[in-house]
DNA sequence: TAAAGGATAGTGGTCTGACCACTTTAGAAT
DNA sequence: ATTCTAAAGTGGTCAGACCACTATCCTTTA
């Protein structure tokens, strides 16, 4: 910890020296790390300039804090930079067309991935969905989209689904129409029986009458 | 703004405060904010508290200060956020593998997008390539991966690529062995030629031999 | 003795006011 | 009109004081 320079942002030096710290004091996720008045202490600073470094920690989802018990190393898996760095990167209105093509490229994979398993395309849930397809219950679109992305097991990019989802023109939260009942027990059949390209194939019709999109538009 | 219930951790209120006066301003990259001071005061919570928000934002990238002369939206695309994380996170289990996955998503999605479309897949960067691989020039991994991802024209997509690329175990910085560039060329060819599928196949085939993964793992 | 209860110490969360170092700006002296 | 200087404004840091909450120990009670 050599900060003998006044280098202008020494909250910046303080993450890296708690960095240093945690890694000698070997802790693992979930262990408590020292408290803020012993951390200012140690490291020669005041409350406030350690206070402002774990909070940038916190925010990146490294730490987590629980009041009046401490501070621990937490999960990074949770991948909590993504909502804060898309509450500030989306709210651009243009780029809502991208919104919807990563989002349809998560969807096309976890498509993929179920129909090229033999393990998660004979699931039991499909044809649960099935049985709901045919009979009059109302299905909401999002639910078998969701399970899809749930099933392929990338939790990450289930996340990252999630939020898209949020920012997405498509009506998520609306129920099928009988035509899409048809389309969609097209796609899980076809994703059943490991016919990955079928079941795309039925993936994007389905998404065109939804929007009612061009065909011939520009689409990636 | 409603805030009304003290929500236990005000600074992240704050964060998100902070964004809704960064939109209602219509504040750009580069623009001004308010000084800590008046930013306190119009939010009613102590100058600290907000510093706490400010310097979680700063670590992120999202924000860039100036001694003396104030706070400043910064250009996102610095991804300065990467380098602590990874400091942070560098080698775990199986977080690790959900980052690869999606990063290959989204480079998947990016090939198909290409080859699908007549005007991306003749575009001549592409002849470029394919002259550099054939000669004896070192070719970094990541220049023609990055190309075709930016080329694809998701600029969401890219950015989440850009932030994955920099978690993987993936060796994007070195250059490619020979029988990499051959596959590479067949991939670049397949692609222009409109072949999606074969091109999805050569890009496995690639991936398969630089990370040296067995072939039947699970994977999606 | 064992369970229930309450006082206490420790922790994070916040505010205030005070400096410091630096930059910009405006006004005064030339 | 130019130059120089003082003042104002800004981020950077610190110290001390509360508050709200949690865990712990110890007394009280059944």
């Amino acid at each position: 910890m050599e900060n003998s320079r006044p280098s202008s942002k020494r909250f910046l030096d303080i993450v890296s020296d708690l960095r240093t710290i945690i890694k000698e004091e070997g802790a693992v996720i979930g262990d408590k790390l020292p408290s803020e008045r012993v951390l200012a202490d140690r490291l020669q600073v005041g409350r406030s300039t350690i206070r402002e470094a774990l909070r940038s920690l916190e925010l990146l989802g490294l730490i987590e804090t629980r009041r009046g018990e401490g501070t621990f190393l937490a999960d990074y898996k949770k991948h909590q930079l993504v909502e804060i760095l898309s509450t500030f990167i989306m709210q651009n209105p243009q780029s809502l067309k991208s919104v919807d093509d990563t989002r349809r490229i998560h969807e096309k994979a976890a498509i993929e991935c179920i129909s090229n398993d033999p393990e998660l395309r004979t699931l039991p849930v499909w044809e649960s969905f099935l049985g709901k397809l045919k009979g009059i219950d109302l299905i909401i679109r999002e639910e078998l989209l969701q399970e899809i992305v749930v099933v392929s097991g990338n939790r990450l990019s289930l996340k990252i689904w999630f939020l898209l989802k949020q920012y997405s023109r498509v009506p998520y939260h609306e129920a099928m129409a009988e035509d899409e009942k048809e389309i969609a027990t097209n796609l899980l059949k076809e994703m059943m029986n490991g016919n990955s390209h079928l079941a795309i194939m039925w993936y994007t019709d389905w998404l065109d009458i939804v929007i009612g999109e061009r065909r011939g538009e520009h689409e990636c």
